[in-house]
DNA sequence: ATCTATTCCTGGCTGC
DNA sequence: TGCAGCCAGGAATAGA
């Protein structure tokens, strides 16, 4: 499941071999990725000079010549693959001067799209939870009457975080997914504020967490999955106290936590 | 504003 | 071995 980290390695991964150079020919092979024409759409890629690839929230962002952008999204099980076979689960190929990139997307939750605005779903992310200051992220909190966990996940709120994450920072800040926001004080806005930086900074220096099938351009795995402390480990011991991880649905999502250190509501 | 449920998808797993 | 049924979840959407 492509977050943060995972979408910060794949944009260090691909950046330098793609800045600067140009794209020859495009083919899109799915319209659930592809939500327009695909012809019409490579046609508009076809000759432009990748000036820029940007990471924002979870999107990756592709800044093309003459203002166009390509934007995707990975959704659930989307790849970028850097001079690979396409395969049953290649939805997009992209023919540059010097390579072959590859979108592959099992399940079709990611979306790609080719514009010159900056599309919607870009523009309605909050502020970037990797770039984001105390100060903002405390503002964030202040008035809140929803609970911590929806909130985090809310890409409108704060850009970049998903269940993982999430579920792991809040067992650094040793703070329950159901406390409600506005009632953080603020020491625990710090804490929370650092174990959310503390968590996405060392998952990126391990390349992510390879969950289900989740690699980088080159195809390598993240290792974040072994510093994982409570997401998918339910049942099993607590790393600082030893009681049983519990698992409980919140927002539809699987939230791992523990009863004893996450106490705080 | 905030909540819940539903939809989109498919591979992998469970249980009969 | 086969197959139905369910589950995972990011984000949009509808409705309360």
């Amino acid at each position: 499941m492509p977050e943060l980290p995972e979408v910060e390695t794949i944009v260090r991964t691909v950046t330098q071999r793609l800045v600067g150079r140009e794209i020859r020919d495009a083919r899109f092979y799915s319209t659930l990725v592809l939500r327009a024409d695909p012809p019409e759409t490579a046609k508009r890629l076809r000759g432009r000079l990748i000036e820029a690839v940007r990471r924002r929230g979870k999107f990756i962002i592709v800044e093309l010549s003459g203002g166009m952008q390509l934007t995707i999204h990975l959704g659930m099980t989307g790849k970028l693959l850097w001079n690979c076979a396409p395969g049953v689960h290649t939805r997009a190929v992209w023919e540059l001067d010097c390579g072959t990139l590859l979108y592959d997307d099992i399940r079709q939750f990611g979306r790609i799209e080719v514009c010159e605005e900056v599309p919607e779903r870009v523009a309605r992310l909050g502020p970037d939870a990797l770039l984001v200051t105390e100060e903002e992220f405390t503002h964030l909190l202040r008035n809140r009457r929803g609970r911590i966990k929806p909130l985090l996940l809310n890409q409108a709120v704060l850009g970049g975080l998903g269940n993982i994450y999430v579920d792991e920072a809040l067992f650094r800040a040793r703070m329950h997914p159901l406390t409600t926001a506005a009632q953080l004080g603020r020491e625990r806005t710090h804490r929370l504020y650092a174990a959310i930086q503390e968590v996405l900074r060392t998952a990126i220096e391990c390349g992510g967490s390879s969950i289900s099938d989740y690699v980088d351009a080159d195809g390598r795995a993240g290792s974040f999955q072994a510093h994982h402390q409570v997401y998918a480990r339910e049942g099993e011991p607590c790393l600082r106290c030893g009681a049983p991880i519990r698992r409980m649905v919140v927002a539809q999502r699987g939230t791992h936590y523990c009863p004893r250190c996450q106490r705080s509501r």
